[in-house]
DNA sequence: AATAAATCACTCATTTTGGGTGAGAGCAAA
DNA sequence: TTTGCTCTCACCCAAAATGAGTGATTTATT
């Protein structure tokens, strides 16, 4: 039969020019079907048992529940549905928090329709498409800023710190003496300007340190 | 001038017939000029200040210092270098390991000449090529494992036990008691079967279980 | 000569941690 | 309905960890 090599599609999204547009770059394509769209995640959620899709295109600035909130909601009842997210959005925490929750690829919505589509394809594969701009985001995520504030042997210690370690596992694991690592931890509360451990770790987190 | 638009590529790869195919397919784009090749870190460190490539095409499985440590060694010194990884590796830790390092983007060996050309453009671009197995894998390093033996909440307690926080603290964050809170990591430790904070963050990470 | 980085020492009070043991409430599946 | 899971809270206890203070020495690098 020839449906069962055509991949169905859902849209989420709320602005109507949009979603028709993405619809109709969908059905002109012989290998995927748009079989239903949504302006909310709720209406989406709803009709999802009789829908069945294999990729979902998920906005993310959306009315109600935000298109983080459900994917999040989506993934946890059906983990095998494929959520490729369009959207506008490129700060880094929108980004992170759709990956986090379950995204298997983010493009920013400039993307020409020829790319869409073979983002849909590289799904189907088992890829994870993403726009340049954010691959850049996420491999930079991996990265310590060039501008620490911090040594070499200073993020060794937090980096440690961030892996739940005492400072006299830390001393034994650089081959140093405890008070050396108590030196180092005080130098960075300093530069951080920091009194807990938290704290350095949530600014060392924020800025990339570690 | 016509130099001022050619940009200046390197390569560090120890295969000499991989090599040369890489020097032949460089130097066959307009874009581009191979000026040097190499088949040791230690050889392309020593000529860097000479060769000033704005893009190292670089291997990982090299003799001598890894091609890991290489990008470690050369961002240090000359940040602004391109170093995009051309590597037959694909294992969690060497991907990033070098994306850690350094690394503009990470291509396996079996990429077609058109996509490294392609990926040599985007990188000047500011972008981040990765093959589709790597986009994969660093994707999936921002989601929670579907077979985490951990409960919502215990997931939670532990996310926040990674970020540096004492019992009290958690017990705020989430509004409930300082006990309750030992409770859950009590359960954690158990089903990790591990007996500290730093035990259980490891078996975490490693497992992709926060 | 001066500065930065890394190393180590000792005191002190306060918190934190991990182990043990136990228990109640809500909920869903069997 | 009973069993099991999840989340919640309580109290005891000893050992370990933490943060702050106040130092010092050594080795590079500029």
């Amino acid at each position: 039969m020839l449906n069962k090599n055509i991949t169905r599609v859902l849209i989420v999204e709320d602005d109507e020019i949009i979603r028709e547009s993405f619809v109709s770059l969908i059905n002109s394509s012989e290998s995927f079907l748009c079989i239903a769209n949504y302006d909310t995640c709720e209406a989406a959620i709803k009709n999802l048992s009789n829908d069945t899709p294999q990729i979902i295109l998920m906005d993310i600035g959306l009315p109600g529940i935000s298109g983080i909130e459900g994917i999040r909601r989506i993934k946890k009842v059906y983990p095998k549905i494929d959520i490729l997210v369009v959207s506008v959005h490129d700060e880094d925490e929108k980004v992170f928090d759709a990956l986090c929750a379950g995204a298997s690829g983010y493009l920013t919505k400039n993307i020409n329709p020829e790319k869409l589509l073979n983002s849909l394809v590289e799904v189907l594969k088992g890829g994870a498409p993403m726009s340049t701009n954010i691959a850049k985001m996420v491999i930079r995520s991996f990265q310590i800023s060039s501008e620490s504030p911090l040594t070499n042997r200073e993020t060794e210690v937090l980096q440690q710190l961030a892996r739940g370690k005492s400072y006299t596992m830390i001393a034994d694991d650089l081959h140093i003496n405890k008070e050396t690592v108590r030196s180092h931890i005080k130098n960075i509360y300093q530069k951080l300007n920091v009194n807990s451990k938290a704290e350095a770790l949530d600014k060392a987190s924020k800025d990339r340190l570690i």
